[in-house]
This record gives C-alpha cells, structure tokens and sequence, in this order.
DNA sequence: TATATTTGCAACCAAAAGGTTTCATATTAT
DNA sequence: ATAATATGAAACCTTTTGGTTGCAAATATA
C-alpha cells in the first residue's frame, strides 16, 4: 500500500470527491449521489483520501461527514515550487525576446 | 490507458525522473543508471510521459535528449487553483482570530 | 422492541500497472 | 563490412487498483 498523496489525487473520481467536499462537508450517500458507482467504490476511495490524510470525518450521530483537509493539498503546491523557478527563467527570457523584439522594431 | 498528468506524476519513479531532467536534458541510459531498476523499465516511464507531453524528446545521433515540458507541469497548478480560494479564507479567519487576542490581550 | 437507515468491511474479480527478459533497429566506431 | 552502442517494442508475469456483491454493526424511527 503506497497511499501518498500524488496516488491519492491519481484517480479522477477521487480528485472530483475532493472537489465536491471542498465547498462542504458531505455524508458517503450524499457524495456517491453524484457518482455512477456503487456507495462501497465511493466508500473505498473516501477510505484511501482518509489514509493519507487528504479528508477527515466528522461524526454525527449514524452520520459521518467527510471535508477536505486543506493544509494536506499544499503538499502538491510544495512540490511544484521546485518547478516554478523554471517557470520564472522562462519567463524572463520570453521577456528578454520580447524587449529585444521591441527593440529591432524601432 | 488513462494516461493523464496526475496519473504520470502518481508514481515515484516518474516523479524523480521528472525533477532529473527538469535540471538539464538527458539520454535514458544517463537517466536509467540514478535507479535500481532495467533500462527499458525506465524507458517505459519515459514513454508513459511522452504521451501525456509532460517531456519532450530530442533526437542527436543513436542518443535521444528527454527533457521537462514545463508547461504541461502548470496544469497541476491550474488544478491547484481551485482550492487556493480555500487556503486565503482560512489565512484571513486565522488573521481575524489573531486580531481579536491581540486586542484581548490589550 | 422490531425495523429501517447509514455506514464500513471482507471476499471476490477483471483490468491496469510496473517490472522483467528477449529481440529488432538505427547509428557510430573499428 | 563488422562489431559495438543506444534505444524502443513485444511478450510475459506478479502485484495493485478499482469495481462488484454480500454481510455486520451502530444509530434512528415506528
């Protein structure tokens, strides 16, 4: 069982979950509503994104409310910084062609 | 064969590799020896993130040049976008509620 | 108390993932 | 021309994934 986070978001069902219990806390039935799968396949996926801490639960008597675990999700943000250096460089040398674009033009 | 981008970055070794040639360019014998595993176990990431243009290939000679497409990598980050929303209403709740100790404190 | 509802868990299954070995092809060097 | 090198592709195998159905437990309702 690996059950990191970029696993955890691999799936498209469990990254629309995600998506769904962002705006609000939701029940298992009220979230597999929104899914053509049984409530045990969305009650499985809800058990993965609980494993790697990406939601939590709230019980409420038989009920039990799942919502995002946002500080979780800054995870992927902090390994995409290695990356946006990149994107930075590459920005400043499109904004070096363009100057010098703006240059030749006068 | 899903073979989206959150599912290319969902293993590992896919994920190393990316941040390898993220540096500079390199051959897939040059990239296969920084891991414990077949050449062609290694070429078959490559493959995989070839065909969601998360790299690009270079060809010089018998030897080919895989390097990051960074811009296929802001797509995660467009994803991310979503949920940023979320993390300024909690820092400005966090904000309110360090306010209010302060002026508790006064 | 008996029944309905909400949920999780286990057993099972087909398909996908991730590795291996073997082989074919293209380019370079002798 | 022959041999060595760099690479990709195919066949194969084991483990993981993502779904199913059936069942058990806890809570709410009649």
């Amino acid at each position: 069982m690996r059950r990191d986070i970029f696993q955890a978001i691999a799936d498209p069902t469990r990254r629309a979950i995600i998506t769904l219990i962002a705006i609000q806390a939701m029940t298992p039935n009220a979230i597999a509503d929104n899914f053509n799968m049984t409530r045990q396949a969305v009650s499985k996926h809800l058990r993965i994104l609980t494993e790697c801490e990406l939601i939590k639960q709230e019980h409420q008597g038989r009920e039990i409310y799942y919502s995002l675990e946002i500080e979780k999700m800054k995870e992927i943000d902090k390994w995409l910084n290695q990356f946006r250096e990149i994107w930075e460089i590459n920005f400043n040398q499109l904004d070096i062609v363009l100057s010098t674009i703006k240059k030749n033009k006068k």
